[in-house]
DNA sequence: TGTCTGATTCGACGGACGTCAAGACAGGCG
DNA sequence: CGCCTGTCTTGACGTCCGTCGAATCAGACA
């Protein structure tokens, strides 16, 4: 079964997920830990950060995988894998136009990951 | 010399780090990745992520070991275990009062953090 | 069509991780 | 003092992760 880009049984916090109210302001329930957690796993390799980042802050928009392998001392595969965990973990998005592959971050999930480590800035400086 | 909850050799993030251009602003260094990926990987797991959410959300800004292990399924050790991955991870802080040890979570990291992952660098700044 | 380049998948290896049981340590109390 | 409760450390076990080389798949081009 190859099905290279195709859509991932990715975890689907895209959707109309309400699902973030502040870790700290509120106790994060099981279930979403377990939706939440493996996102925050993705990010938690340097590799993947910066695969992330050079993605999110490319251009276009977009990153190719021939822009992104060569700024690793790694081998190809090796970045295909880390994109494939980027991947499944519903943070990017991947297209093959013609020769090349694409990939695009997913805004929302990493709003949704950004407002769950949010700390009220508000006056809540009470003891 | 037991140094249960001495200071351990932590990332120093906390310290006067401006360190966090979101990460879809600029392409964020293989350094700061390094730096930085530890703590996303310390809130990889469900279990923690939810420590850290109860640690975060608790009533006096810290809660007892002893309310957060009957919280799980798993024993003892192994709730101490993920603690200790927190505590390593610069995400929170112990302290022993007598019997009870309690956990305090440390926002600035948490800020760091939610920065990196920021979108929207616009109207965030007042609010 | 054949072949070449780019990207992914497969199979394997070493190391790290999550979990537990058992033991060790710290502090309170009889 | 001795014991009890609470927490952490140690050692072990099975699983998952990061990495690679080799094989495979997808398009482009002659």
């Amino acid at each position: 079964m190859s099905k290279q880009q195709a859509p991932l049984p990715v975890v689907d916090l895209n959707a109309d997920a309400p699902c973030c109210p502040p870790l700290a302001q509120r106790r994060v329930p099981a279930e979403t830990a377990v939706v939440l957690a493996p996102a925050f796993k993705a990010l938690g390799d340097p590799v993947r950060l910066q695969l992330m980042s050079m993605i999110a802050s490319a251009e276009d928009g977009e990153a190719c995988v021939c822009d992104l392998t060569p700024a690793f001392d790694l081998t190809g595969p090796t970045i295909s894998h880390h994109l494939k965990t980027l991947r499944e973990a519903g943070l990017v998005d991947a297209e093959r136009r013609g020769t090349w592959v694409y990939y695009r971050a997913r805004p929302q999930i990493l709003r949704q990951l950004a407002a769950l480590l949010s700390i009220e800035p508000v006056a809540a400086a009470k003891a």
